[in-house]
DNA sequence: TTTAAATGACTAACCAGTCAGTTATTTGGA
DNA sequence: TCCAAATAACTGACTGGTTAGTCATTTAAA
């Protein structure tokens, strides 16, 4: 294998093995993931990637941590740029598919999930710097919403989960049936009806129906 | 150990054997869990373990189907005896904490969604067994509920998803903070929202508003 | 020539599954 | 009622395979 000389260099190669771990962990678990076929899927040998990890556990840990940051952020910034109101849950709901199809959350809850009572301290990483990042950002779009007088909330960090929850069954469906052909979703409908449900719910009563 | 001579002592030893399987599994992940822990729980050696299970696979697999029949029975009779619409789904979220603070449910789906790759067949069980059982209970009840007029349902099969979407947010979000004493959740106040949701976006909307 | 990145054979530990031996319980003959 | 023989439930030391982690050696690059 062509050196790592450069510390960009290895950065790269640490993110490689990363990536690759994120892969095995999600396929095989944690517990039966071999160090040697993640350095092999990673183009390198064992013996490299204890260069990198110190061992298995920290390659587990640097993957949570790794991921934590960047997505909470990418979530707060859609629910606060949209202005809060049926606008942020409308482009949250559009996002929806997307993450679940196209980013690493899927497969890094899975192995987190699966794996929680082995790493509580990964998983406090994880509930502090996602998972209630995610569910403030959207209380406070509700909120936004109820201050502008478009939303009727009475309880937003309970409304904030609910609002949350299509999203989590979404990708334990997606990741616990994906190899069962019989087990189809349809993420896009199942958004929009949600979405409908929620500005049925939350729309203020119109005062002539009472 | 007292052994078990008749075959109705045989079943009852088998039933605790897979009782200290689904903790064990349930702790330490199916990999890691070790034979001769599960049949140290159960107060036997893991040669009688072997009697009662070819293999550490057989245990798995009986696990799944033991607990899928039961359960699935239990709600479709639920969901039925309420006679459709918001009376069944106020008694789906009322039983809702109950099932997840005191049945093998919560456990088991852990299992079954951190070795859903490996296990194949017990996910097609599960799935067919237990969850779209459920999924068509509500749809089900949902649609009385539109017979009735008391509904406004455009889309059964999705809203369904979403009745129940609630109840797995609050199933992981136990089984993956239960150790982590800053993660509370309070089930009763989140079921009594989503109810008070679901009925004000499936009420049908008054004439008088038109 | 020097450096340090990369390698993979090795070892020490772990554990699923086996099976020869042990012992609780039943049976039936005295 | 007592006890010896028969039965089969139960046990745990053992084996064979697997893999995390190490380190002496190789080799790409400076």
């Amino acid at each position: 294998m062509a050196r790592a000389r450069t510390s960009e260099a290895k950065d790269l190669r640490r993110s490689e093995l990363m990536d690759a771990a994120l892969e095995e962990f999600y396929e095989r678990g944690f517990a039966s993931a071999r160090m040697d076929d993640i350095a092999r899927r990673a183009g390198l040998s064992k013996g490299t990637l204890y260069l990198y990890f110190d061992n298995k556990e920290a390659l587990f840990s640097s993957l949570v941590e790794a991921h934590a940051l960047p997505r909470a952020e990418r979530l707060e910034a859609i629910s606060q740029s949209s202005g809060g109101g049926f606008a942020a849950i409308s482009a949250m709901m559009n996002l929806a598919p997307t993450i679940l199809r196209h980013t690493a959350i899927p497969k890094l809850v899975k192995i987190l999930v699966a794996n929680a009572a082995q790493f509580p301290a990964s998983v406090t990483v994880y509930r502090t710097q996602i998972v209630e990042r995610i569910l403030r950002a959207v209380a406070r779009a509700l909120e936004a919403g109820r201050d502008k007088g478009e939303m009727n909330i009475d309880d937003p960090v309970m409304t904030a989960r609910l609002v949350v929850a299509p999203v989590l069954f979404s990708l334990v469906w997606r990741i616990t049936f994906e190899h069962d052909p019989e087990a189809k979703l349809d993420l896009e409908a199942l958004f929009a009806q949600h979405e409908k449900i929620l500005r049925r719910a939350l729309s203020p009563v119109p005062e002539v129906a009472l």
